[in-house]
This record gives C-alpha cells, structure tokens and sequence, in this order.
RNA sequence: GGCUGGGUGGCAGAGUGGUCAUGCUGCGGCCUGCAAAGCCGUUUACGUCGGUUCGAUUCCGGCCCUAGCCUCCA
C-alpha cells in the first residue's frame, strides 16, 4: 500500500488513482535560458524515482515534464547574448537532455513546449474572463483576480489577508490587488508576441502548466510535482485557474521536492550559488551523484558537499564490491531469503518513496550476500541479483560490475600498463618476493589503483 | 510580521512510546605474507524547559536556534 505525502493536507495519505492502476503525473520542469544545475537535478532524480518506482509496482504511468520556453528571463538573456530566442531555448533544450540522459532519468512520456500551446492558454484566459475570475487592467494586461477565486492559498496555506500583510511588491497601478498575477501580457517593441483579442503579448507563466496538464492528463490527475519553491505561488495560481475555470479539482496530490543547499543556504540563480550539472559530473561520475540525492529523503534539505559527495562514492562501491566475482548472467534464480529484502525495499519505497531506508535495505542485502559469499551458501547468485535488480529500481548500479570499478578516464593510469604491473606483481608474489610486490602496490597505490588479492588471484580497481 | 519545515551519535542520514536504522569514520577480533575487501563485535545520540505516561528522542505546550516561502527560482 503507497502513501504518499501531500503538500496540501500536510500528511501522508493512501494513493489512490483515479483510474484503477494508471498514474498521470505531471512535474514542472525547467526554464531554458542556461544550464541545469543541481537543484534541477534533484527534482529531475526525485520524480525519475517515483516514476521508475510506480512502473515497478505496476501502476502505468504517464509522466509529463514540460518545457518554459518562452518568458522574461529567457527575452532577456537573448538580448544579452544578442541570439534569438530560438537558438536560445534549442540550445538549453539540448543541454538539458544531455544533462539528464546523464543523469540516467527516464524521457517523460510527453515534454510539452509552451509555445506550442499558446492558442490553448488565450483560450483558457477568455473563459477566465467569462467567468469573472480575470479582467483586462489598467495597461492592458490580462489579470487573474485572486479576490473572485474563494480557494485562493489553499495549498501554500495562506489567507488573502496574510498574504497582502506580507505583500513587498509594490500595488502596481494596473491590477485591482498585489496579489492578481498576469495571465497576459502585453508585448513591448522588439519582444516575441502572438496575437491575441487583448492585443499582441505572451502569456503568462502559470498558464502553461494548466493548459497542458489538462491537454494530456486531464483534469483532476494523479499527482502533480515541483521543487518546494513552486509551491507558491506557481502551483497556487495554477491551482486557481485550473479550478476556477473548470470547477473540478485540478490535482489529488502534491508533491513538492527539498531544496539543495549550499552552506545551508538554498541553492538558487539569484543567489549565485549554483553549481550545474555538468559542472559535477566533470568531477564525479552520474552515479555518485544519484546515490547522492537519493541518500536523504525527497522531501528534506541536503546540503550540497564534497564530503558528502565522497560519501556517496564510498557507499556506491561498497554496493558494487558485494557484487563482483558474482556472475549475475544467468537464468534468475528465486530465493526466500532474497524475497525478504524486496519486501522490505518496497516497504520502505511505499512509504513516501523513503529511500534511505531503500537503501539501508540494499545493505542490509548487501551483508547478506557478503556472508554468503563468504560460507559458500548457494544462494549468492540469486541474492546479487536481487540487489542488482532493486538498485535498478533506483537506477544505481546500473554498470557492468568491473567495468564500474576500471572505468576509464583520461587523468588515470592505462588499463593495459596496470595489467602489467599486476602480471609483474604476481610473479614476484609467487616467488614470494614480498618486498617487490609491495613495491609495486605501492606503485599503484599513488597513481590510485587498489590490488586485491583473495588466494591465488588479484583484482584492482580505481580508488 | 504571517505561513511552512527542521533541530538525532565524529560526519551524513532514517526512524520509533519501552530490542538493531544504514553508510562513512574510530576501536577490538577473524581472515591475509602484509594489505585491501569481507565477516564478527564495539564506543559516542536524539536543541531546551515543563507536561501526559509505569516509561518519551518519539505525544502535548512554552522557549531558543535554523531553513524556506510571502518577488523570478527545481
């Protein structure tokens, strides 16, 4: 039984789908102006979990991810860049696929682009306006009225009252409150526009998600997802429009992913304090930085640190040495034992997708399949192919077990001189030549290689 | 100011009304030519002050500290 955590009630609560075993999920995905950084990815990972995890349990999912292709963020870097706005967004569109492939995310089932969708969000907003909930204001500009929709702050838990207390922006002359956010917007000279009944403009920010959510899930869906920053008001005034135009709920649950900080402080653009994708992944390898994420739980803050990300590397190749000399290429082999640990996994998983305690079940498994190693039971094969199997859930040890561990890389010693070294090594081992083959583990050591001996053979890896 | 979350052992990070999280690290042992890996054992916890309880880190209340949102942000 899965419960998940809903942001809008606060609890864990039973999930249920709408329709029998179908999930329709849809996350907010990125603005493409610049590169994806690691709070991106944490979101990304998140949801990439979940959906692997939904597919596992035998729900079919249909996961949507759209893409903000248009937006003042993106019309002004192309100014600064002095590029268009198409070459801009297809750019950062590739980059992100590059980023996230990676990363080893699932492609959603559907990545709908906003622009594509413009007809659809002008017609959305006319049925606001029919309906009372937006009007034209003083500039032009189309508004949603936060006063004309009686649920508004339902899910950030705001009142309208608080909300207006709390209000920095300066009351723009134009809209009737602070709070009314533009669903249209009035194009300047030289800015990207599309026709419109109010005039050439763009639509606003939150439309899009309503529009497509609605275009390709329907409307109520399953789950709709973010980072915690979207909660509000991205989420709020979706929230609003979606059921204030239809009056039918527009989401059963809401889930909204914890920040990456830095120093513990919220990693952000506006604060300067990013670091991209691809910025780490010169560093470490994809996987580390899966085991990473997935080490704290979706919703907590993690605060980003090399220390941390060591941490990762040692926990992952503990998991893949429990896996080597295991020939996992044969038919699957059942194993009560080796059943209990995926009960556990997806005890752990169902609640709340709680993958620390996934993974503390991976090594628990782990030292299972260690002791069996160890006492020659003939369960190993099976045990490691059940590890193998629920990682894969997770998408961590994914790789071929020795190529994780002679995985080649440019700044390392060549695979060919190490063989070699080890030949020379054993040679001199068998001669019980101890001071020569400390020498040349010595050796290996500083270039980062690690001989293992275990009787009559020596395996290495790259520390 | 309002609204959400947090404060756990050397670090990271779960969780629970009364036996173990887990990973890294420390210590002891086994194994090993010595190591490494592995196995076994083991030390150091639950912000603070009260309350409920036979018993609270876990429930309730006050306080302190801290992050986030209230403006674009995953």
């Amino acid at each position: 039984m899965l419960v998940i955590y809903n942001s809008i009630s606060k609890q864990k609560e039973i999930f249920k789908p709408i329709y029998d075993n179908e999930v329709r999920m849809y996350v907010c995905g990125m603005t493409v102006y610049d590169y994806c950084h690691m709070g991106h990815a944490r979101t990304v990972v998140a949801f990439d979990v979940i959906n692997r995890y939904l597919r596992y349990a035998g729900y079919q999912v249909t996961y949507v991810r759209n893409i903000t292709d248009i937006d003042d963020k993106i019309i002004h870097r192309a100014v600064e860049n002095k590029e268009s706005i198409q070459s801009l967004t297809t750019r950062f569109i590739q980059a992100m696929d590059e980023d996230l492939q990676a990363l080893g995310t699932l492609k959603p089932d559907f990545e709908p682009k906003a622009t594509d969708y413009v007809a659809e969000m002008i017609a959305i907003i006319e049925k606001l306006i029919a309906e009372g909930l937006a009007y034209v204001g003083r500039t032009g500009d189309v508004y949603f009225d936060v006063m004309q929709f009686e649920h508004y702050g339902k899910l950030a838990h705001k009142d309208l009252e608080a909300l207006q207390a709390g209000a920095r922006v300066a009351v723009e002359e134009a809209k009737k409150s602070p709070l009314d956010f533009v669903l249209w917007k009035l194009s300047k000279p030289n800015e990207p526009y599309w026709a419109s009944p109010w005039g050439n403009g763009r639509p606003g920010w939150h439309t899009e998600c309503v529009v497509m959510s609605k275009l390709q899930l329907g409307q109520p869906f399953d789950i709709h997802g973010g980072g915690h920053d979207l909660k509000f008001p991205h989420h709020e005034n979706e929230l609003a429009q979606a059921e204030g135009a239809y009056h039918q709920d527009f989401v059963h649950y809401w889930m909204h992913v914890g920040f990456i900080e830095i120093n513990k402080e919220k990693m952000s653009k506006s604060l300067n304090n990013f670091f991209t994708i691809r910025d780490v992944l010169c560093e470490w390898r994809p996987e580390v930085l899966r085991y990473f994420l997935l080490a704290s739980h979706y919703r907590s803050p993690v605060d980003y640190s090399l220390e941390a990300l060591e941490g990762a590397h040692q926990a992952l190749d503990r998991l893949y040495l429990a896996l080597r000399g295991v020939d996992l290429n044969v038919e699957v082999v059942e194993d009560v034992v080796a059943e209990q640990y995926e009960e556990r996994f997806k005890e752990a998983m169902d609640d709340d997708f709680n993958t620390p305690i996934a993974l503390s079940v991976l090594f628990d498994l782990v030292r299972e399949l260690n002791r069996a190693k160890v006492e020659g039971k003939d369960n190993v094969v099976a045990l490691a192919q059940k590890l193998k199997h629920l990682a894969g859930v997770l998408c961590i040890l994914t790789e071929p077990t020795e190529q994780y561990f002679q995985h080649s890389a440019a700044n390392k010693m060549g695979i060919e001189a190490i063989e070699n070294l080890v030949a020379q090594r054993r040679l001199a081992r068998s001669e019980k030549n101890w001071v020569k083959a400390d020498e040349i583990r010595q050796q290996l050591a500083e270039k980062g290689v690690i001989i293992e001996d275990s009787g009559e053979a020596t395996t290495w890896r790259y520390e």
